[in-house]
DNA sequence: CCCTAGCGGTGCT
DNA sequence: AGCACCGCTAGGG
């Protein structure tokens, strides 16, 4: 299945969205290199169609991220290729509201797999739309950041983005704080549903 | 701070 | 099947 590539323009820089015939597939952060490649054909008017709507949502949802709020409306996400555990793992990402961080070891437990906590990383790192699925809110049991495939800038920004956010917002984190300054999430993650 | 063992999903052979 | 990765963690200097 090819994607179509569509660059989404933030104050960030230009991302490039990658859409299936079903939805955003991908998201890749702005590159230094080259612009992204035009699609190998001219696909379909109608998937065309479909892609414009998607790439508004997208652009939208991505600035109100990019600002450290909660995107009001997200476009239709294409997760299918990946594996079940991965797909679990994304799902519990998008129940940690903007703000608040969650450890690698406390996704594990709710994805009912408390020792995975590597694997956990693994899958983190294997988010193909990060940003809206916020893999940046997850860190280490000890404080630390742990890593970012992205490049650790990338993560640190979008938390103190949060972080303003919610300060601007005029909650402030009344549970101490980690390394950092960022909010630490102390309670115990609800299972997703079941 | 450092090091180490143990862990489990994934992608290679 | 085996094996080497890892965005980790708990436990011990």
């Amino acid at each position: 299945m090819s994607l179509l590539p569509v660059p989404i323009a933030t104050v960030c820089g230009t991302f490039t969205a990658y859409f299936s015939q079903h939805g955003l597939a991908r998201l890749k952060f702005p590159s230094h290199g080259a612009s992204s490649a035009p699609p190998p054909r001219r696909p379909p008017e109608r998937l065309l169609e479909r892609v414009r709507r998607w790439q508004r949502l997208t652009a939208r949802a991505l600035r109100e991220a990019l600002a450290g709020k909660r995107p009001s409306r997200l476009p239709p996400l294409d997760l299918s290729a990946r594996t079940p555990f991965q797909r679990r793992v994304w799902a519990v990402l998008r129940c940690i509201p903007a703000g608040q961080t969650w450890t690698y070891a406390q996704v594990a437990a709710a994805v009912g797999a408390p020792r995975a906590v590597r694997a956990v990383g693994n899958a983190c790192g294997a988010n193909p739309v990060p940003v809206l699925v916020p893999c940046h809110r997850v860190r280490r049991s000890d404080g630390g950041l742990g890593g970012f495939s992205s490049g650790l800038n990338w993560k640190r920004w979008l938390l103190a983005r949060e972080a303003l956010a919610q300060d601007r917002a005029g909650r402030r984190p009344s549970l101490g704080k980690g390394r950092l300054g960022l909010p630490i999430q102390p309670l115990r993650p609800k299972p997703a549903g079941g």
